[in-house]
DNA sequence: CGAACTCACTGACCTAGTCCAGAAGGATGT
DNA sequence: ACATCCTTCTGGACTAGGTCAGTGAGTTCG
């Protein structure tokens, strides 16, 4: 086991964090005050955190400094409970922001999601959501229109599940997802304050309603250090 | 949107790769080599390089170079099909190497995945599947010693699912598993060709026989570019 | 023929800086 | 009270190199 400088930067690091002496969403010093800390140059700093960061041990904010990452957050996509009662049940603080919202035809991506041709109309509705204050999951919902009249003028800003039920009588009956490791595009980059091309874990879910027809899709962007999936065969 | 050298670099390897130049599994040219086609430094294609390994374009070997990433394995953690099927199915080619059995005491780790006592015998299996000739998978196999007796003395490349069954009458009834992304511990950067610490996809997976007890757990740890995970709650 | 050795090549790791854009907080003007 | 500016701090993007250890292909030797 070679003791380079960079594994020495992270261990000193980790075990300061296990320790506790650094906790959940403190900031650590700025990369030049580190590279003076361990007498090295910026460069093997960086290399330092980004390895600290692909563990899930740290995060970063974009020009806002590295921070430390609260514990994961359980998450079965497969389950019906909502975004909001599943982080409460964690005992964590749980927001919701919306985006946008805007009605157009499938473009490619959403097409082959959805399995309708291009010139079908859908409404594309953006949402941040939050957990303890830190923007960790950027999620795309994607409903076909002629199914969902006049849901743009509801409140968008809880659960779409419970929504589909109360005013609409739909019931997801069948889910179909993707989990897979992938780059941040530019625009939800932003929104996590991420830097372009950063890590993210990518869910795409397509749900069907109790006659079996495909209702929605969705699009979710987590920041990998934020979650961990956890799926039972037996509920 | 700013037109970076690093952005430049991307978009050309990218370009290349998508419009079919470079196929899976073709090494790019060496770092040093990008560096001076693109007028760079070292640094600048590397970063460029990392950012592509993000999206899963493409991939590395440590001190072999970089390569261009097949497509994605579909994977449903929840199917019982053997690894050798799923891979045909996708007319892929899977190997699967045995790399050490061993029987010990459970350590922390263990102990804790199969609800067992620290004292509780296990056997260990540690194999490296590979897909196409490239090694992306490395499981590690726990069971629980007590419930197979004399199993070490089997052909243990194959699928274990279909050993349980037709030597212990096991069948896994229910699966219990967690997808996390990760870092690879230095043993599994080892036999996967990885940098210590580059990123991988670890899934824990828990089964339980029959009669609801507990029976052995998984550790499998991907390439991330190798794998997209696929779950229907409609079989 | 097969094992041991050599050596060029590769990415991993490292130094020592520069310049820039966005974030954040404080001062200032209305 | 509330914008606006201004200054400082941050990471992001870049230049221009060097050292080192493991890989792999080719060569040499028994």
């Amino acid at each position: 086991m070679p003791m380079t400088q960079l594994s020495k930067i992270k261990g000193s690091l980790r075990e300061q964090i296990t320790a506790g002496e650094l906790t959940a969403q403190h900031k650590l010093p700025s990369e030049r005050a580190l590279s003076e800390l361990f007498s090295t140059t910026r460069i093997t700093v960086k290399d330092a955190l980004v390895a600290l960061e692909t563990e899930g041990v740290i995060y970063r904010e974009e020009r806002r400094g590295w921070f430390v990452s609260p514990p994961r957050i359980q998450y079965n996509p497969l389950s019906r409970s909502h975004f909001h009662q599943m982080i409460q049940q964690q005992n964590r603080v749980a927001k919701t922001q919306l985006l946008s919202v805007r009605s157009v035809m499938a473009s490619q991506q959403y097409a082959v999601a959805l399995e309708v041709d291009r010139l079908t109309p859908i409404h594309i509705v953006e949402r941040l959501r939050s957990i303890d204050g830190r923007a960790v999951l950027f999620v795309e919902n994607c409903l076909i229109a002629r199914l969902f009249p006049g849901v743009l003028e509801q409140d968008l800003t809880g659960s779409l599940t419970y929504l589909y039920q109360e005013k609409f009588n739909y019931v997801t009956t069948r889910s179909r997802f993707d989990v897979v490791p992938s780059a941040a595009p530019s625009h939800v980059a932003k929104a996590l304050n991420l830097a372009a091309g950063q890590q993210v874990l990518k869910i795409c879910r397509v749900n069907y309603k109790q006659d079996g027809e495909l209702m929605d899709c969705e699009f979710e962007y987590w920041r990998p250090d934020a979650v961990q999936i956890s799926i039972d065969s037996h509920g």
